[in-house]
DNA sequence: ATGACACTATTTTAGTGA
């Protein structure tokens, strides 16, 4: 099984890039993150025509999650508890026997502003509600997470410490998805290996190697150890056929669940 | 040092993103 996140920055500007994506790579679940599109937006039939199901938690004009299955999609989940006000960032669902979620996390703006203590708020809760959700031994959480985990995730290295998505605050949150029993399955499978999933749209970055590892796949135990292969798919932040990319890059992993 | 790019919306400028 072939699982795949993706910060697409609208889904509407971005439907023919993500379609030849789907068509490159043949993947069998995928997160999609900033939709910036109600559900009545959504072309579905685009997604029907290659064989995937669509489970949808859209909204006007910004944020936006969304789940595509080539296998069944049962028990939709929509939402993080006591945070719907944040936008629509969180949606999950069973497949095939995995519990498959998939988020946009709060960017969190400024230090100084208000949404920064939100973006905290926002992880103290998904973690409480990744606790309680008894998602079972498969379960995988991703998305964009907007926080580089440790120096090595930015190309800054440590002298980003301490900038927003650089805290000891944010770090926190992330490591406390990790001690639930959440893997890193990019770090677990790649060991030090630097590679971004992010690149400013301005100056060059892209091309001068100025990126993030900020969208992450996390799995339990189960997931991870069958996990064959991790990729951050960077080919797919180039322009492509004159169509432009998201700013985010696509990652996948390969999963061996045959045996369930 | 600034802005640089690409998206959104009661759009023609301002806000958001990371």
């Amino acid at each position: 099984m072939r699982i795949a996140t993706w910060n697409v920055n609208s889904l509407r500007a971005r439907l023919d890039f993500v379609l030849m994506w789907l068509e490159a790579r043949q993947p069998d679940v995928v997160g999609l993150q900033e939709l910036k599109a109600t559900d009545e937006e959504f072309p579905r039939t685009a997604f029907q025509d290659l064989g995937y199901e669509v489970a949808l938690h859209g909204q006007k004009g910004w944020n936006g999650v969304a789940i595509l299955s080539r296998l069944p999609v049962e028990q939709v989940r929509r939402g993080l508890p006591g945070q719907e006000s944040f936008g629509a960032r969180l949606i999950g669902a069973r497949i095939a026997g995995l519990a498959f979620f998939t988020a946009y996390c709060p960017n969190g703006k400024e230090l100084t502003h208000p949404d920064f203590e939100r973006k905290l708020g926002w992880f103290d809760d998904l973690a409480a509600f990744w606790r309680d959700a008894d998602a079972g031994e498969a379960a995988v959480l991703c998305g964009d997470f907007n926080i580089v985990p440790a120096p090595v995730d930015s190309w800054r290295g440590a002298a980003a410490d301490g900038r927003l998505f650089h805290t000891p605050d944010e770090r926190r949150r992330f490591q406390a998805l990790l001690e639930l029993g959440l893997v890193d399955l990019y770090r677990d499978r790649r060991g030090d290996e630097q590679a971004f999933s992010w690149w400013d749209y301005r100056g060059g970055a892209f091309h001068r190697g100025q990126g993030l590892r900020i969208d992450m796949l996390l799995g339990t135990p189960r997931v991870a150890e069958r996990v064959t292969d991790v990729r951050i798919d960077r080919d797919f932040r180039k322009k492509r056929s004159g169509l432009t990319a998201s700013d985010h890059a696509p990652v996948y992993a390969d999963l061996d669940l045959d045996d369930g």
